[in-house]
DNA sequence: ATAAACCATGGACTATAGTCAATGGTCAAA
DNA sequence: TTTGACCATTGACTATAGTCCATGGTTTAT
């Protein structure tokens, strides 16, 4: 499969497929003809990008992507890795959640002080 | 008040306020000396760093430290103009709580469903 | 035969808030 | 006088996830 075909079964620019290669994302990537340069990229790619996209709507980032996609080619252990990583995700994400509460509501006391102030 | 003095009043460094002065944060700065470049910082600017610090900890960007920095310099409606950005921002960070939560509550699902099906 | 569409590579650019290093000049104290 | 501390400027670098451009080669359709 050549580039574009990747790109319109995956819904995701060339551009950016060359970028997930450069993050070592994709695999199976051979180069088969002599006459040009032209890649071809294994069946496999259109899974994994797959995997990327659903994995970015909980925030993972594209390194964590990898991790998770490495350890899924050893598979071994897949069940285990991916619930550690969604833990860990999870706790993060609830950090992120108190740290930003915390914030809102010193910001709401300083608009009320503020408030009082014009009184 | 050369940029060490200034550095050492405000607890912030030298590249820090260099970089606040090409962001336009700073103001009253002069170069007084034929002899030499050195740059004079005004007292303001002391005050102004200050300011920055404090409105960080609600997470305005430096850019919005500017606009606020300088609707103060006109001081025209400040009081008007401080609340209406604080409630901007206090509304921003109620969006990017909710979107976190929403996160948040998918990742437990997808976990959940995780979970049953090691059973 | 030629234009359009495709492919590969490299590098620059986006935003944020700085940090760090290199270079060259200046000032103060011993 | 010379060393260390200070100053200014420039540019590169950090992280993230791409996007866009230029260049040059290839393929496909007309």
């Amino acid at each position: 499969m050549k580039i574009g075909e990747l790109s319109k079964k995956t819904g995701v620019s060339r551009d950016t497929i060359r970028f997930y290669e450069s993050r070592g994302i994709l695999t199976d990537i051979s180069r088969p003809f002599e006459w040009n340069n032209y890649k071809n990229y294994g069946e496999k790619n259109i899974k994994r990008i797959q995997i990327v996209k659903y994995l970015q709507r909980f925030s993972f980032t594209l390194k964590e992507c990898k991790e998770l996609l490495d350890q899924r080619d050893l598979s071994i252990n897949q069940c285990v890795d991916k619930e550690v990583a969604f833990k860990k995700k999870l706790v993060r994400i609830e950090e992120q959640i108190n740290e930003l509460q915390e914030t809102r509501d010193s910001l709401i006391e300083l608009i009320l002080e503020q408030t009082k102030k014009k009184e």
